[in-house]
DNA sequence: CTGAAAGCGCTTACAG
DNA sequence: CTGAAAGCGCTTACAG
């Protein structure tokens, strides 16, 4: 069969092109699924690979109507180029890599598919990498498997993105890299911004308005800038209305369930007890349902909670959850267009994090202060 | 920069191996990242890069001694062959595809993660794609998908995985396969089973002993295979126990949250109202929980509830949700670890579903009947 | 605007 | 047990 095939590959160039040459039946029973290449268009369109290739990478040189007839071709046969050739000569994959320690499955999930469905466009796939930043081997991995898969670029979620050696490691790795972020740790173009102190700031006017006096807050991990952020942003916007959380109102937590579980007791055991709890993430706040619960203490009547997320949970709890939601399959798409951007070597417009509008989901947790 | 590097590859074969040549400050000033190839490992073991190929590929045709100090030097200079490379020769990718449509997204990642950890292993890697059967394109981009990146295999997650056209596709295209899957609907050696029927009897074993008498089902879309195995598995432990669910007692849902609270609503409107509810899975269970909260129904006193899946959310609600275990990660890793097996030609032993042990987890929202 | 040659890093026949 | 040649499907210089 190779024997043949080549024969007919050699011979073909001085034939005139047929498009059902004499034995097609034969050669259809033989090779039904076999993939054209750039020679099988080359032929069918008398001309030479090269030209062939400058229409598939979108070169000047080629005349017109030589561009269209190829492109014709190429489009009816259904030719697609093989990205791992392409990859081989361009010393590239195609391959788009999403580096994450997020917990957060759902937010794991929608940045995925938003990131997926730009970089399908343009060929690329994506490779997910979940990783565990306090494991020794987490870096090497990391840069095993950019070397080894020769990715194109990688896409960070947090809070793994704020690792600053991990950026190190990709600037001096000459990857390009987009961090998915809550505060600008990066130039601008490295980053997709999530604007966590502008909607935390929301939460406070909201509880504000709702008229409540003793407001507690459960933060993540001070490691974490979304802590910070979230933290800051909420403190400074109930400042700016004259309320002021005491030292023993701020407490924190791990981002965590069992975490939030853990600080609402602390914080419900205070006397007085805060009315209202902002909760770092809805996580988190599920946690403050659980101890609430237990208490006996009734939510939104003895208490108002508030998450962060808009996670599937958030409506799933009873009562449901009054949150921030973030556009996060927005934001997966947004990294992925600036990751290829990159690739591109075009920087594209500076896009800033306006383009984001995240914005509080008022729920059943929500209620006036009755204390 | 090249010819230097051309005429040093030449030489090097006629000149002895030194480990630091003369110019080593210099070499690593020029390309400090620059990766071994093939060509640099024959060279330093003064072997030709078909012998490197085989210690690779681990064939047995090499000395011992030839392979040991091949496989050491390989080492030593951190030497990974190139998959782009490899797979071009062998018509491979080393990728693996992971299709699904299942909106729960902690499930989704389990597996995802469970897989990743099998295929990196064996230097394959995993790209994710999410699909939509509604969409008329979605065998094609499938197919699409699989001829572009020449996925070496793919995984199939319930329910699309249920999808017999998009099996028999993959058969044609001879792309190696592993279903995961309620019922054995493929044969053994595509699938990774997760024995519903068997987990849904345990729930009504425990419902039963309990001594709940008027139980009801919410199952999931009819036309999916795990609706009717958890059906199944569950009337039929019930009536081995004497127990019958009369029809107005099983509603069918979506295996949605809204699904859940609209069967719940249904379910709790008859009278005399069931004491016990199996949701088919926690979403559901979730919407039955919003229902009960609604009518000021307390669980577990006025109302058992059990879901499936134990996803977060079943331990996050209030009371935390009775349910079944799935260990969806091990199913991810032995769904991979059955996709490379085919992949390698060796069908591997017959694994039975008894792999498994999925186990019910008893939680707050399980109690006696009231009435 | 178009093409022939050499190469990307690996492999498969085919010889020894 | 080992190697020289040709090829996987595409590209980059280099010529015209």
């Amino acid at each position: 069969m190779n024997m043949v095939k080549k024969a007919a590959k050699k011979a073909s160039r001085k034939v005139p092109v047929s498009t059902q040459p004499a034995a097609a039946s034969q050669v259809r029973h033989e090779e039904p699924t076999r993939k054209h290449t750039i020679n099988d268009i080359a032929r069918l369109a008398n001309v030479s690979k090269k030209t062939v290739s400058r229409v598939i990478n979108e070169s000047p040189f080629v005349r017109e109507d030589t561009r269209t007839r190829i492109a014709e071709i190429m489009q009816r046969v259904g030719y697609t180029p093989d990205p791992q050739a392409r990859g081989l000569a361009f010393r590239r994959s195609f391959l788009i890599g999403l580096i994450y320690d997020n917990p957060n499955a759902p937010y794991v999930i929608n940045i995925q598919e938003g990131a997926l469905g730009a970089l399908r466009r343009q060929g690329y796939e994506l490779v997910v990498h979940p990783c565990d930043r306090t494991n020794e081997k987490f870096l090497s991995e990391i840069r095993e498997l950019i070397s080894r898969q020769k990715l194109d670029g990688v896409i960070m979620l947090p809070p793994v993105s704020e690792n600053s050696a991990l950026a190190e490691m990709l600037q001096k790795l000459n990857c390009p890299y987009v961090r998915v972020l809550a505060a600008p740790l990066d130039e601008p173009q490295n980053l997709v911004l999530s604007m966590d102190r502008q909607s935390a700031a929301e939460v406070a006017e909201h509880l504000w308005k709702l008229g409540h006096k003793r407001i507690s807050m459960i933060i993540g991990p001070q490691t974490y800038r979304s802590s910070i952020e979230r933290l800051t942003g909420f403190s400074d916007a109930l400042a700016e209305r004259g309320l002021t959380m005491p030292p023993e109102f701020v407490v924190e937590g791990l981002y965590t369930f069992e975490s939030g579980a853990a600080c609402a007791e602390l914080l419900l055991s205070r006397n007085p007890r805060p009315t209202a709890i902002f909760a770092g993430n809805d996580e988190t706040a599920a946690g403050v349902y659980r101890t609430a619960y237990l208490r006996g203490l009734k939510i939104p009547d003895d208490l108002t909670v508030v998450g962060f997320d808009d996670s599937p949970l958030a409506s799933r709890l009873c009562p449901s959850l009054t949150t921030m939601r973030q556009p996060i399959r927005d934001m997966g798409r947004l990294a992925a267009e600036r990751v290829m951007a990159k690739i591109a070597g075009l920087e594209g417009p500076p896009l800033t994090a306006t383009t984001f509008f995240p914005h509080l989901v008022v729920r059943e947790s929500s209620g006036r202060p009755k204390t």
